[in-house]
DNA sequence: TGGAGAAATTGACAGTGTCAACATTTTGGG
DNA sequence: CCCAAAATGTTGACACTGTCAATTTCTCCA
């Protein structure tokens, strides 16, 4: 038989971290404590605080299991057979965007505040790290195939992170009517809004022509001189 | 002589805005509460609460205040004398991450989902607007002087917002090193770092070309057909 | 086997948001 | 002008929270 009530509950750790999780889910971050964590798991109010010395380390950890899904969802689409690097530059960015909203309290978690710097473990940035290959990788993967200009990977990269980062971010927090804003497209004024999530491909859609093809005018229109020596 | 110790206090409304504002500025977000704004003021710890239903209507007034704020400040970039309208509209960028860098609390109050939908008056969205609208008043000058391409200017407003606002959280929230991340490039590295503010118009520099003449290789080495129709 | 250290517990302190009941002041209509 | 009603401020209370210190219980290895 599994152990029944032992003292020493085993691996509180991982089931803190898992039941946060669920919560978070469920509730919202305002609904998760330290206090209410230990009572749900049927242990005492601050046994936590055996296994993270503050609330803050708790998020950071939960923040770390955050980033390693999001590398997961995004290698999963990197590693996919496909030779159109640049199809899957965008997947990538719209698999970003939709991890974001199907885990919007756990994606704030990750990129809020409410970390403290001196609770992140070194694995922490190991963990962000890693994610950003996933996109760092995908646009050297356009590189080699020659299906974008040969700016500097790392500029890039963190340009299509931001942006995706604030897709996200305004999405999430729906301060600002966002995907409304990209249904003001003719394009996209006939399509009826049923589900409350927002169509991500779509507003990729939008966006993209600006982003593949630039917002200046083509060549023989260029009303550019060379101050900003572009 | 001015009124002493009346039993009501006049403008409470007014002074509880701007104290929490203070406390913002100066310790941060989680120094505000309620009862300790009423005791700061010298006023019981209930009084806030003839003014502001709960703590988040308290906040939802602060970010309308901000949404003002933001809105004044781009506006004195497109009042500004000048007939470089692409200039201006870059200036708007900067001057965008340049206010929630230096009020990072307040912004994130601004964009954060600390403040329920329920507790948001008519006033907030027309706050919002008003900033959005100062954005797209840029783009729309940009065009009328054929300085830039004429896309749907919605959109293209709606994705410099995204990502000006990826930008200020990645910098303000500070989870990812970006500044470094754009120091990267050979052109920055002979940079000293000195201030511990980010040089935003050098990161803004970085991105410009990507933006400006698009990722898609120039005409002649285009490799892109046709599937996505640009 | 026994002791050291890990893990869990209880008790306590100072905070918090928020409500209900009560006190005071201001103000508008008869 | 006066008085009731509305607006504003106060006190007391409740149920939470994060976090610490002191204490108990268990596990494991020398």
């Amino acid at each position: 038989m599994t152990a029944k009530k032992k003292y020493h509950h085993g691996n509180l750790r991982k089931q803190l971290i898992d039941t946060a999780l669920e919560i978070i889910a469920a509730d919202g971050l305002e609904k998760v404590s330290m206090r209410g964590l230990g009572s749900r798991i049927g242990v005492s109010r601050t046994a936590p605080y055996r296994h993270f010395k503050n609330k803050s380390q708790l998020l950071s950890a939960i923040a770390e299991e955050g980033y390693g899904r999001l590398a997961w969802v995004l290698n999963d689409v990197n590693t996919r057979a496909s030779d159109d690097s640049l199809a899957k530059l965008m997947d990538a960015g719209i698999a970003y965007v939709e991890f974001a909203v199907s885990n919007p309290v756990h994606y704030r978690i990750m990129f809020g505040n409410e970390i403290r710097e001196s609770d992140r473990p070194p694995s922490f940035l190991d963990a962000v790290g890693t994610a950003f290959n996933e996109l760092l990788h995908a646009v050297q993967a356009c590189q080699s195939d020659k299906m974008i200009k040969p700016f500097n990977p790392m500029i890039i990269a963190n340009t299509l992170w931001a942006l995706a980062h604030g897709i996200s971010t305004l999405l999430i927090d729906g301060q600002v009517p966002m995907e409304n804003a990209f249904r003001d497209l003719p394009v996209l004024l006939q399509e009826k809004e049923e589900s409350a999530r927002p169509d991500i491909r779509r507003i990729f859609e939008s966006i993209s022509p600006i982003l593949f093809t630039g917002l200046l005018p083509d060549p023989p229109f260029r009303v550019w001189t060379d101050p900003l020596k572009l």
